[in-house]
DNA sequence: GCCTTGAATCGAAAAACGTCAACATAGAGG
DNA sequence: CCTCTATGTTGACGTTTTTCGATTCAAGGC
C-alpha cells in the first residue's frame, strides 16, 4: 500500500536552486506532477484535512469522504493522485484505511518555491 | 496588460493558517487555480525562467519562445494562464512584451504550504 | 462459511486542457 | 499609409481529467 511514487522535491535534483534558475525539461515534468496534484479544489482540501492533523497525525477515508459531496470512488481516486504525487501515504487497519502526510514534502515543496533571496538571483 | 486577476494567497483569505487549517470549499478553489497554473511542465519552466530574473527582473517574450519546442500561440497562451493566476505580470515596450513575477506570490505560497509548525497542530 | 461494512478498481461519459494553424492587433520604420 | 516583426486571440481537435455507477476486494462478526 505504498509503491508508486515520485521523489521529486527531496534528494535527488530540483532540490537547491529552486524557481531561481531555470528548470530544465525533466526537473519541470517532475515538479509539475506535485503541483498538478495539488491544482484541484477537491485535493487541496483533502490535503488540508489531513495535513491539518500535523506531524504524525493520520485521518480515515471514512472522516474524509462524507465532507464532500461527491461519491465515493471520486474520493478515493483523488486519494490516489494525491500518493501518486508522493504527498501522502496510507495504511489499511481493521476495516479502515488512515492517511497521512509525507513528512517533509511540504518544507520541501515550500522551500522550492522561495528558493534563495529572488532579489537579484541569478541575472 | 494587467486585468484579470485571482488575489488569492495574498491579502484576503487563505492566508494565514495555511494547509494546517482545513480549508473551505472557496479558499480552496481559489488557491487551487494557482496551483493548477504551476501543474503543467511548460508553465513551471516559464515561471523558472522569469523568477530567475529575482524581484526587479523582466523576462522579454522574444527570449521565453525559442526555449521551448513549442508554437508562439502555446507559450502565449501559457503567459496568460500564469498571468490570470496572479503569478506574474506584463508590460508592453515597444514592439516587445516582457513577463515579471509578481512580488511576493511566491514568498506567500510558501508561506501557504509550511504554514505554522506541522508538528501536531490542531490534532 | 456467509453477510456486512469500508475502501479501491473498472468502464464510460462529460468537461477541461494543451496544442496548433489561421487570423488579428500593436508598434516601428520607411 | 503600408509593410514588417513581435504577440495575443480564435476555433478546432485530440488527449487528459473528473466524476459516477457497478463491481470487486479486505477484514470483522455472525
Amino acid at each position: 500500500m505504498s509503491k508508486q511514487e515520485l521523489e521529486v522535491i527531496g534528494q535527488d535534483a530540483a532540490c537547491c536552486a529552486g524557481l531561481s534558475s531555470p528548470l530544465d525539461e525533466d526537473q519541470a515534468a517532475e515538479l509539475a506532477k506535485v503541483f498538478k496534484a495539488l491544482g484541484d479544489p477537491v485535493r487541496l482540501r483533502l490535503m488540508s484535512m489531513i495535513a491539518s492533523r500535523g506531524e504524525g497525525g493520520e485521518v480515515c477515508v471514512c472522516e474524509l469522504t462524507p465532507a464532500f459531496e461527491l461519491s465515493q470512488p471520486t474520493i478515493s481516486h483523488h486519494l490516489k493522485l494525491l500518493r501518486q504525487a508522493s504527498l501522502i501515504d496510507c495504511e489499511r487497519r481493521g476495516t479502515w484505511v488512515y492517511y497521512w502526510v509525507l513528512p517533509g514534502v511540504l518544507d520541501r515543496l515550500a522551500a522550492f518555491l522561495t528558493a534563495p533571496q529572488t532579489a537579484g538571483a541569478t541575472a
